[in-house]
DNA sequence: TCAATCAATTGATATATATCAATAAATATC
DNA sequence: GATATTTATTGATATATATCAATTGATTGA
């Protein structure tokens, strides 16, 4: 189910911050769109605040919306059987989440859920694919968009498969410190068990892993802080496996 | 590298047999096009037999061309470090292999490699990226391709990572009848290191399971040939994990 | 401020899976 | 048809990782 307040009017919109924002990001997909059509996908869109915790999209529904992610962070959760997770990854500000079955099936694959507070978007389904039609350098970047995400998974499929712990972990601090904060002291927000359901691994054995690259002066772990000292160092552990 | 005999002339598709070809399938991504655009896509394109065993297309190359699976069955093989590698699906007649990185970077993130005898043809990327601008619906059925792609690997993720062997072999071989070979004693002709290589576990490992499946009455193996005689035992083992 | 709750850490142990080595079966080679 | 070579199978063992239980530390709330 869709949270109810997606049907609450964008009030803090009138000004067109959004059409902006989307103007906005340098890769963004929307760069493509002229004025009318910017105006067109951003005219009924809904603007939705999340608290930290609060479920943004949730697997399983039907996928009718995009979201847009304005400001904030979210995490993308694979749910298994039981209540096994599977965080896929992490998404900031200016990402769009198509959803991972529109288009297809018009069924979500995946759970979003706000890590920080989050503010966002969501865009009729229906307008993408009219954009889609209309537009086909927007689908190029669509299709660029689903490329890279898939790419990205397949690296998640093989790292996780094939990599030992060490390299996981190693694996993880990278993609945070370089794709996701681009800071080195950098806060995450997330917990140890939501880092270590990021690799696949129990939390358990994702805090030995971290204290073992603690105690090699690789990094420096205070709460969520994470500071990362020696990245070659973690680069090698990557590759090794 | 491409196969050298990519730039043999198509002498077998004079009749525009791949013409027809693309036309067939039922759920072709091709289905939407025009005359035209169907032959200005045939036109230039190249057809090319491999022998079992063949590389197809080679990861880390660059990706200048489409394939198009005429008959025969492939492997895509994502190549990790050392000799690590992990088939991620196996491809059959009617397939369209848009690489993972088409779009995007232009290089192939997997390999793929003949099983049995395997006709295909080659288009080049260009084509595609003309049908895209040109044709939304040929766009709209390539979003749906790559999104089918996505969910694939996703499910393949969250089953590696979250099942232990008898589930993901259960999966593994409800694949193979359900989705690959869609008949009952159905022969894979895949060794069982292969085999093993879908499941992301040993050899050896892989066997022991098979055993078990064999002497609990579920399945019946002879060579690369396999029978399931109790397909909801297997579903069972496959929610179980 | 003090309990009370929850997250993080550590330790001891269990277990799923990999590894290594040996044998058997199948396939290829001459 | 007999030998060589690969592939499949089985067994014994090692090890990566999970599980369970206990402890510590941090945060919350009355």
């Amino acid at each position: 189910m869709e949270p109810r307040r997606i049907e609450e009017a964008c009030s803090k919109c009138k000004d067109r911050c959004c059409a902006r924002c989307f103007d906005e990001g340098e890769d963004s997909i929307f760069n493509c769109l002229t004025t009318e059509e910017l105006e067109m996908l951003v005219k009924e869109k809904r603007h939705v605040h999340f608290n930290p915790g609060e479920t943004i999209l949730k697997q399983n529904t039907s996928a009718s919306h995009v979201v847009c992610i304005k400001r904030g962070l979210a995490k993308i959760i694979a749910e298994g059987e039981g209540d096994k997770k599977l965080i896929l990854r992490l998404v900031a500000t200016h990402s769009i989440l198509t959803g991972g079955g529109i288009f297809v099936e018009e069924i979500r694959h995946f759970t979003v859920q706000a890590v920080t507070e989050v503010e966002c978007c969501f865009i009729d389904s229906e307008k993408i694919y009219e954009l889609v039609s209309k537009n086909s350098q927007f689908a190029f970047e669509l299709l660029k968009l689903n490329n890279r995400q898939n790419i990205q998974i397949l690296n998640n499929l093989v790292g996780i498969t094939q990599k030992y712990m060490p390299g996981r972990v190693a694996d993880l601090l990278l993609y945070l410190k370089n794709e996701i904060f681009l800071s080195n002291p950098f806060d995450t927000r997330l917990s140890r068990q939501e880092l270590a359901d990021m690799t696949g691994m129990t939390m358990e054995s994702f805090i030995r892993i971290l204290k073992e690259f603690k105690s090699s002066g690789i990094m420096t772990v205070d709460g969520t802080n994470i500071q990362i000292l020696n990245e070659e160092a973690l680069q090698i552990i990557s590759k090794k496996g």
